[in-house]
DNA sequence: GATGAATGAGCTTTCATTCAT
DNA sequence: TATGAATGAAAGCTCATTCAT
C-alpha cells in the first residue's frame, strides 16, 4: 500500500473526479479530450489516471454507463405510468423518453462513439461490465413492460419487450448519427438538394418512436383484445 | 502530356485500385488502415493517394457512396416489386432489404464510422457530395414509395415515404451498432447474463424492419382502404 | 528536337512567363511559391518548369539576378549625378539609392533568402553566374566611383569604391533583416520593451547610407584636399 | 514526481543537452538537421523534444539567444575599455568585435537564418522573447556607449548609440551574408572574374566596423570637443 | 497512491523532381 | 517541346501509455 489506504469511498470519489472532469471536456468541445487534458481539469496527474481506469476509453464507457443508468431509471418510471390504451400509450412513452433524451445531453454523443471508438479500445473486463448493465437493464424493462403490456409478448416472441427497447434504443442511436452533422458544416445544409436531410433530430425522435411503440402495441391489443371489448 | 494519358476514364480507374485496396484492407482488418498502407497495397506511393483523395477519410467516405448507391439500386428494384397488401409487401421487403445488406458486408461497418470518425476530416466538398447522394437517394426512393402506396403520403405528412425509409435506414445503422461486437470479444458473449444481447443481428434485422414497415402500412392502408373493400 | 524548335529568343520568351508568375506570385504571398503553382500561373504544366531550371531554386536567383540588374542601372546613373561635396554627395547618393530601393520592392525580399535558402540547392552553374554579375556590377561601379571621388582610392585600398558599394549593399540587406517582422507578428511590436526595435526599414535606411558615405567621403577628401583648398 | 525529480535546474539541463546535440549538427552540416536527428543525437526520443520546444525553430531561435547573450556580455565589456580617442576607439571595438564574432562561430550561420526561416514557424510567445531580448540589450548598451561617447546623442538623434549598435549588427550580418558561400561552391571562387567577391568576411569585418565606427565618434566628437582643445 | 518525464510508433501531408509518352 | 502522373523521402507533431521515483 501506499501512502494512504484508499478506501472503496475514497477510490470512487476520486474516479468521480475524473469523470467529472472528462465529461465537461467532452460536453464543451464534442470530441474526446486528451488523458491530459482530463487529468489537468481534474486537477491531478496523467498517470494518475491509469490507477483508475485501464485505458482511456475506459473513462468514456464509465461516462456511458452513468448515461445508461439514468435512461433506464427514467425508463422505468415511464413504464410504470404507461395507460393501457396503446394510442395514449404511444404518445405518451414517446413524449416522456424523448426528454429523457434531452435531459441527459450526453448520452447520444457518447453512445454513437461507442462502436466505432470508445469498444476498439476497452479491456475485455470493462467491455463485459457495460455489456451486462445494458442486458440487465434491457432484460428488467423488458420484462416489467411485458407485464404491464397484456399480449406483447406471445409465444413466437417472448422477449417482445426486451426486443421493442432494443429497437427503441437502435432507432434513437441511428437517428441521431443519421441526423447530426459535424459544426463545421452546418451552412451546407441550406443547400436546397440537402433539405431532405435537414431535419432535426429534436423534431423527428418523437413522432419516430411513437410510431414504432404504436405499430407493437396495436399488434399486442389485437392479440390480447380487452375483457369488455366483446361486450359492445 | 503525363507518363500515360490519363483520361477521365483512366483516372477512375486509378482511383478504383486506391479503393480497391483500402476496401480490401478495411474489411480484413474491421479498423481503418493507414494511408501508407493502402499505398503499398495498391502497388503505389503514398503521395500519389493524395492526387486522388484530399484525406484519408475521403477515400472512405468514398466507399461509402458506392456501397449507397448500390444500396439505392437495390431499394429501387425492391419498392417496384412491392406488393399491394401490407402484411406481405413489409415482409417481402423486409428479407430484400436484408439480403441486400448481407450481400453488401461493407456498408454497415463503413457507416457506423460516418458520424465518430470520417466525417471529422472530410473536406466540405465531398462532405457536400456525400450528404447530397443521400438526400438524393431518399427523396427519390421516397417519392416512388409514396407513389406505390396509397394513403401512405398524408396532408399531415407529406414526405412519408422518404421518412420511412430513414427510419428504416437508421434502425438498421443503430441495431447493427447495438449489436456488433469487436471481435476480440466474442468469446464473452456467451456468459449467461449477456445472453439477451447475444442476438445477432442478422437474426434480428428482417423481423424488425417488417415490424417498422408494418406499422407503417397498415396505418397507410387505413387511411385509404381498397376500393373494393366495402364490396364484400 | 521536339515539335517546335526553339529560337534563343522564343526560349527567353517562355523563361520570362515563369519568371512573371514567379514574381507575381511571391510579392503576393511573401513566400516562395511552390513549383507546381509557378507552372499553373503560366499556364504551362509543371514538367517544362524544368526546361528552363534546373531547380526551384534558379527561378528565384534569375528574378534576385533582374533586381540586381536594375540596380547596378540605377546605380550607375546616380553615380553620375554624384555632386562633389562630400556632405550633399552623401545625402544625394542616400536619397536617391533609397528610392531606388523602394522602386524595386523585390529585392530585398528576395536577397535576403540568397544566402539561407535560395543557394542551397542552385547547380554550380547558376551559382556562378549569379555571383559573377555581382562581381561584375561591383567592380564597375566601384572603378567608377573612384574615379568621381578623388583620393577615395588609396594605395593602402587601392578598392575603395568598390569596398564602399559592397558595404553600402550588406547594410542595407542586414538593417532590412533585422527590421522586418513576420507579417503575423506586427501585433506585438507596440509593447512598450519592443519599441526599439519598431524602427521603420523605410526609415532607417536613407540616414544610414547617408552616415556611411559621409564617413568615407570625408576621409577621402581629406587625403585629397580641393585643389583651390590652400588658396583661401 | 515523475522518473526523476525534475526541477527548474534539470529541466534547463535537459533543455541544454537538446540544445548542445542541435548546435553540434548545426556546425557539422551547415544546415537545420531534424527533430530525429536532434533528438537521436541527444539520446532521447522524438516526441521529448516537444516537451522543451514547441517547434523545431523554438531550438534554433534558443541557440540564437545563447549567442546573442554572450555578444551582449562581450559587447558591455568592450565598451568599458574604450578608449576617449574617436581613432582609437574605432580601432580597439572593431578588434574586440571581431575577435568576439570568430569567438562565436555559430552566431552569424544562425542570425542569417533568423529572418528567412526560423522567425517562420516560431510561436509568438518565443518570438516576443527573442526580440525582447534584443531590444533590451541594444538599449541597455546603446545607453552605455552614450554616456561614454560624450556628444555621441545629440538631441537630433537622441539614441545614437542604440543607432551605432543596431547598424554595427546589420553591418556584420549583410556582410556575413554577402561573402559567405556554400560549402560546396568554395571551389569556383578562385576564378578570376569572382576574385573581386573572395574577400573573406573574417579579413572585411575589421575593417569595415572600424570605419563605420570611425564616422561616427569623429562626428560625435567634432560636436562636443574635448575641453583642453583650444587651450593648445 | 501519485507523479510527470519519457517514450516512439504512428499519423497525415507536402512537394521538388523525374521521365515515359 | 511539353506534359502531368508518379514518386517517396522527409517532415513536424501528437498522445496514450509506462514506470522509476
Amino acid at each position: 500500500m501506499g501512502r494512504h489506504v484508499m478506501t472503496d469511498a475514497g477510490r470512487d470519489l476520486r474516479r468521480g473526479e475524473f469523470l467529472d472532469a472528462a465529461r465537461a471536456l467532452f460536453r464543451e468541445r464534442g470530441e474526446l479530450p486528451s488523458v491530459a487534458e482530463i487529468a489537468k481539469a481534474a486537477g491531478l496527474a496523467k498517470g494518475t489516471v491509469y490507477l483508475y481506469f485501464a485505458t482511456k476509453e475506459e473513462i468514456f464507457v464509465a461516462l456511458l454507463e452513468e448515461e445508461f443508468e439514468k435512461l433506464f431509471v427514467a425508463l422505468s418510471a415511464a413504464l410504470e405510468e404507461l395507460p393501457e390504451e396503446p394510442a395514449l400509450a404511444s404518445s405518451q412513452f414517446a413524449r416522456s423518453y424523448t426528454e429523457t433524451l434531452f435531459a441527459q445531453p450526453d448520452l447520444l454523443p457518447l453512445a454513437a462513439l461507442a462502436n466505432a471508438v470508445l469498444e476498439q479500445n476497452l479491456p475485455t473486463e470493462a467491455m463485459r461490465r457495460f455489456k451486462t448493465q445494458l442486458a440487465v437493464g434491457l432484460v428488467t424493462a423488458g420484462k416489467r413492460l411485458e407485464s404491464l403490456v397484456p399480449g406483447l409478448a406471445t409465444e413466437e416472441s417472448p422477449q417482445a419487450g426486451e426486443t421493442l427497447l432494443l429497437r427503441t434504443y437502435a432507432m434513437t442511436l441511428g437517428l441521431w448519427q443519421a441526423l447530426a452533422y459535424p459544426k463545421a458544416l452546418l451552412p451546407i445544409l441550406n443547400e436546397p438538394t440537402l433539405l431532405p436531410l435537414n431535419r432535426q433530430f429534436t423534431s423527428e425522435i418523437e413522432g419516430t418512436i411513437e410510431s414504432l411503440w404504436r405499430g407493437e402495441l396495436d399488434r399486442a391489443r389485437l392479440q390480447n383484445p380487452p375483457e369488455d371489448a366483446g361486450k359492445i
